[in-house]
DNA sequence: AAGAATATTGAATGATCAAACAAAAAATTG
DNA sequence: CAATTTTTTGTTTGATCATTCAATATTCTT
């Protein structure tokens, strides 16, 4: 008995319910996100929560993880289909943009987990690691061209410009997907030397 | 009557309340501003916030409009000293990040705001007129050098990577304010050529 | 200083919501 | 099929917090 049984329900439960928050997350935001409402999304009474999980933080965490997941999945198989390192940088920057979810109510959403993870060592720590990735795939792209300061310079820029965008968004629904990923490029390209850009294997010129 | 004579201490006692209200947010962020905390902070008790505001929002509404106030004045007294066009831009970078609030605290708090401007349109009207002041404030400084589309990517580049600092800020209270506005500089004149830093007066090289 | 107007208090109200729980329903097992 | 375990439900509890309000205190007017 202690070394529990994990039946089916239970895991398919757990699923449902956290792709119920991850639904409810992504277009009410975190403000809106009651265990009454995850429960009413995955079709489930409201006293389920508490059966799968510790609580709703725990449900939360999960659901940010599913999410983190999903997204470095989506850049991890970007970057496979790459070949010169402009193209990886490239798969890195659409992958942080993803179509689906580009908008205003998504952009909310992870912006309230930003603002929680002050509070939330957890998620701080989630966040960090997730920096972290981004920062060393940067790396890998762009040691080709840059390296010491120059090269630190170029992954808080991209990262911090990606992170900017996302919170315009957020704002004012300003701009949009394909502008965002483009606007990217072209102003990592201009600070780049044409030799940098050429050891980048970059071929067509802004 | 109906021409309400404006008494001393109602214009005092708005004004307390604004600045506890501004003190909480800077240390406790948006979660932690309650009307009870708000009412301490002024030393008062907690029934008076209703007789001197419509509500909780009121109050919060306000506190943000003093925020974007102080943070503007400050703008425009550095705009005044600056002398060339490389000067005012530093202003601007310098004035965007605040000595004095640039901690993980504050950028929580204003990222609270953000994510709450998407629920609140008096918040988001509040945000996109910011956004144009910066944008307008950035464009009287670049014209000199820029112009079109270039102009747009720079002022866009500018506004997005000052956010996106701001939500580091938040996350890992990394990037020291130094270090934040040497980096914007520096990224700032990496993307413009030799003859464009010239034609914004830029005298010391990197 | 008396009385009117204004300012302030602190407790009560009501709303929201997470978490706990007891009991019912369904599934599984012997 | 009866016993037992797992799953689900709907309610209740307790906590937090904005808001209201009647009562009290202070200030102002004449």
């Amino acid at each position: 008995m202690n070394a529990r049984k994990r039946s089916r329900i239970e895991d398919i439960r757990r699923e449902e319910l956290i792709l119920a928050a991850h639904r409810v997350f992504l277009t009410q935001g975190l403000a809106g996100l009651t265990t009454a409402r995850i429960c009413a999304e995955a079709g489930l009474s409201p006293g389920i929560l508490a059966y799968y999980f510790r609580g709703k933080e725990d449900v939360l965490f999960q659901m940010v993880r599913y999410n983190n997941r999903i997204l470095m999945e989506d850049i991890a198989r970007r970057l496979r289909a790459a070949v010169t390192p402009w193209d990886r940088l490239t798969a890195i920057v659409e992958g942080n943009f993803p179509a689906a979810n580009y908008n205003r109510a998504a952009a909310n959403a992870w912006l309230s987990v930003c603002a929680a993870a002050t509070a939330n060592p957890e998620y701080a720590r989630l966040q960090r690691y997730f920096y972290r990735r981004l920062a060393s795939n940067l790396a890998s792209c762009l040691k080709p061209a840059l390296t010491g300061d120059r090269l630190e310079a170029a992954i808080l820029t991209v990262g911090v410009m990606i992170d900017g965008l996302w919170l315009r968004r957020a704002a004012d629904d300003g701009t949009s997907r394909d502008r965002a990923v483009a606007h990217m490029l072209a102003q990592i390209a201009a600070f780049l030397e044409p030799g940098e850009q050429r050891a980048l294997g970059r071929s067509a010129p802004a």
